[in-house]
DNA sequence: AGTCAAACTGAACTGAACTCAGGTTGCTAG
DNA sequence: CTAGCAACCTGAGTTCAGTTCAGTTTGACT
């Protein structure tokens, strides 16, 4: 199930904070962020409005847990599937194959963080949306900081060219991220297919 | 200068629709299309904000428009850079270097289209809007198709590797815009070495 | 049965985008 | 010169989604 991982340890059990989340990733990925009104999510729910502030202090706010919760996903099934890679391009294939080893919510979480990433830029005003905004840039950081890291150890290796390993690093990932730009499920091309030809993109970026 | 561009012919000589859209590509590029108030735009350029409706129909239309002449000059740089190449790897080549030669306020330009790229999806309720939407699509139709006959050419005379074209000409695009998210003037990498390492990538990417 | 925190609500508020009903400016024609 | 007219501009008022307020309901646990 999508809600599993998008609860948290010290819910309610009559806790609603799981749907909403569930609701919003739907509206937010697919019609947009600005295009969605908060009130809808909360009808798809089927509670009030004023209910939503219970679990988030703003539609910004469940917006940048949505991300933080991609980000974080995505981080841990990199490190999931690099460590004990020894062989470097063993392990930037494992990571590209990471990268699309994803659901249909996931996707749409993807294409939401991809389309509001502007939002992590500037500071917030209130609190608990500044405690999230910080968590994502940081996970951002660290996924960067990952994929350089994977990089330096291939040059020094001698299995990559060497090149600037972090302008590589922020270009493989730009490259695998925007494919969630324009990939749909109900398109033409199958994702393994996807998958599959930016692979191969990624290695020669890298190996040749 | 910037504005040159950014002038219709149509427009009187007390027009201040340019300087309008200088002011709006400033804010927005710097702090972001959500977080500028339309307001701040009408004080930068010395009217009222009810005078910014004058030129434009709303928020969203100035914005369009923006993405739209971005749009617009990017292609015309593509076209006149590979125009004339017969080599298809010359062509590239030059494809690439096209999109990188770009201004300050271009670079600006750039960074407002990634980051609104969604406004592209939706249809828009109000009719000038729309036709920039439309335009603005249209452009990013033409744009990819562009790229793919470049890459279909190169394939069928032997000079790539036969690829789903498409798909790789949307992986190249990804991955050349992707650089207008983090690239900064200010930063510590210097255009001029993205530029190099980014055409290295494609060139891999496409002819090994 | 009483207590408490979690969960919820309708009514009111806010602020930024936008509309309205005109007023000003300066070019052009007579 | 001045009349007319289109481009340009404005202050006051409207709208609407997001948000706050001032409580009320629910249900688990003494």
């Amino acid at each position: 199930m999508t809600g599993a991982r998008l609860v948290e340890p010290d819910e309610g059990p009559r806790s609603k904070r799981g749907a909403i989340l569930a609701a919003a990733i739907e509206y937010f990925g697919e019609a947009g962020y600005e295009a969605t009104k908060w009130s809808a999510v909360a009808g798809r729910v089927g509670i009030g409005q004023t209910a939503l502030y219970h679990y988030f202090e703003s539609k910004a706010h469940c917006l940048l847990t949505i991300m933080r919760l991609e980000l974080q996903r995505s981080r841990d099934q990199f490190v999931e599937a690099t460590e004990g890679e020894q062989d470097p391009v063993a392990a930037l294939r494992a990571a590209v194959g990471a990268a699309f080893a994803v659901s249909e919510a996931e996707i749409l979480q993807m294409r939401i963080l991809q389309n509001n990433m502007v939002l992590l830029a500037g500071p917030r005003a209130s609190k608990r949306e500044e405690t999230e905004r910080r968590a994502a840039r940081e996970l951002v950081q660290s996924i960067e900081r990952d994929w350089t890291r994977l990089l330096t150890r291939g040059m020094s290796e001698g299995a990559f060219p060497v090149r600037d390993a972090h302008t590589l690093a922020l270009a493989l990932l730009g490259l695998i991220i925007s494919v969630w730009r324009w990939y749909r499920p109900t398109g033409s091309t199958p994702l393994a297919e996807v998958r599959e030809l930016i692979e191969g993109c990624c290695l020669r970026m890298v190996t040749e």
